[in-house]
DNA sequence: CACCAGGCAAGCC
DNA sequence: GGCTTGCATGGT
């Protein structure tokens, strides 16, 4: 991966393990949005980016290097080995088949408050609507950014959201769900809940204590902190990575293991980008139920 | 009209 | 502990 500075702009070239597409549609984020056929715009912690990607590059639009030091690079992933990482679960014959179709997906290092907001609103919902909730929510209640000419909000912080009421939500219609941002903004917001030491603590620990805020459960919490606080070994199962599991690995029949520990002994360290590769590669298929 | 969507909490036993 | 049910909203 070869990364300079021209004009404005940062340019990567020689990303084969950076896909911009596969990265922003296998589910893990839901504030990236497709402006051309090559090009997104998102925001990351109060900072909007242009980026595209044609040709074998990928352009970083009005970026320095100082912004792409100290955000972008940790925020894609850039300093990991992702050929590696390929080669090494690629021993799996079904992760063989499924990794050329999400090449170049890489696990976001996302802010852990709007992790955790945005995977409460993911529960029993689909990703479009999951999508627009966050939306509202970060246009109510979030900073207004302006780029090219068209408005962004920054996604709204724990003090904010702790000083609502479930009648300032209803706007967002995020249905049950609101008093469940409103749990998890009011806990992390007095303290109760403790963002920067979970990142300390290792994945047992840290999933209890994730599991202290009312609408995250197993699920959301195995998302929380794979896309929110770098716990890589995280496997989340969902409805698509149970379907994909059944047909592929369990002969179509129901699952009646602990599918967390079976992932746990056939990709180890490794489950979240195993994770990752399936549920693009499912969602691709439109595998059967 | 049912049924489903990146599940979860609460209420049972 | 495990199992069942209701849940807001919008799409098919």
């Amino acid at each position: 991966m070869n990364i300079y500075q021209e004009k404005n702009n940062i340019i990567i070239e020689n990303c084969e393990e950076f896909d911009l597409v596969h990265t922003f549609e296998c589910g893990q984020c839901f504030r990236w949005n497709k402006l051309s056929e090559s090009e997104y715009a998102g925001v990351h912690n109060g900072t909007v980016l242009r980026i595209g990607q044609a040709d074998g590059k990928i352009t970083l639009y009005d970026t320095t290097k100082e912004q792409f030091e100290s955000i972008w690079k940790k925020y894609f992933d850039l300093e990991r080995n992702y050929k590696q990482i390929q080669t090494a679960l690629s021993c799996d014959s079904v992760l063989a088949r499924a990794i050329p179709e999400g090449r170049g997906i890489r696990i976001l290092a996302q802010n852990p408050f709007e992790t955790i907001i945005s995977f409460i609103i993911s529960a029993n919902n689909n990703i479009p609507r999951i999508k627009l909730i966050i939306e509202r929510l970060c246009e109510s209640f979030g900073e207004k950014i302006e780029l090219d000419g068209k408005a962004y909000y920054s996604f709204p912080n724990a003090d904010t959201l702790a000083s609502l009421s479930r009648e300032d939500l209803a706007g967002i219609k995020a249905g049950f769900r609101d008093k469940y941002i409103i749990d998890a903004a009011k806990k992390i917001a007095s303290g109760e809940v403790l963002i920067d030491k979970i990142f300390e603590l290792d994945y047992e620990t840290a999933k209890n204590e994730l599991k202290k805020i009312k609408g995250v459960g197993e699920k959301v919490a195995n998302c929380i902190l794979l896309f929110g606080f770098g716990k890589l070994s995280a496997f989340p199962v969902d409805v698509w990575i149970r379907r994909i599991l059944e047909h592929y690995y369990f002969g179509g029949e129901e699952i009646k293991c602990d599918i967390e520990q079976f992932a746990k002994e056939r990709f180890g360290e490794l489950g979240g980008f195993a994770q990752q590769y399936l549920f693009y590669y499912a969602r691709e298929n439109k595998i059967a139920k």
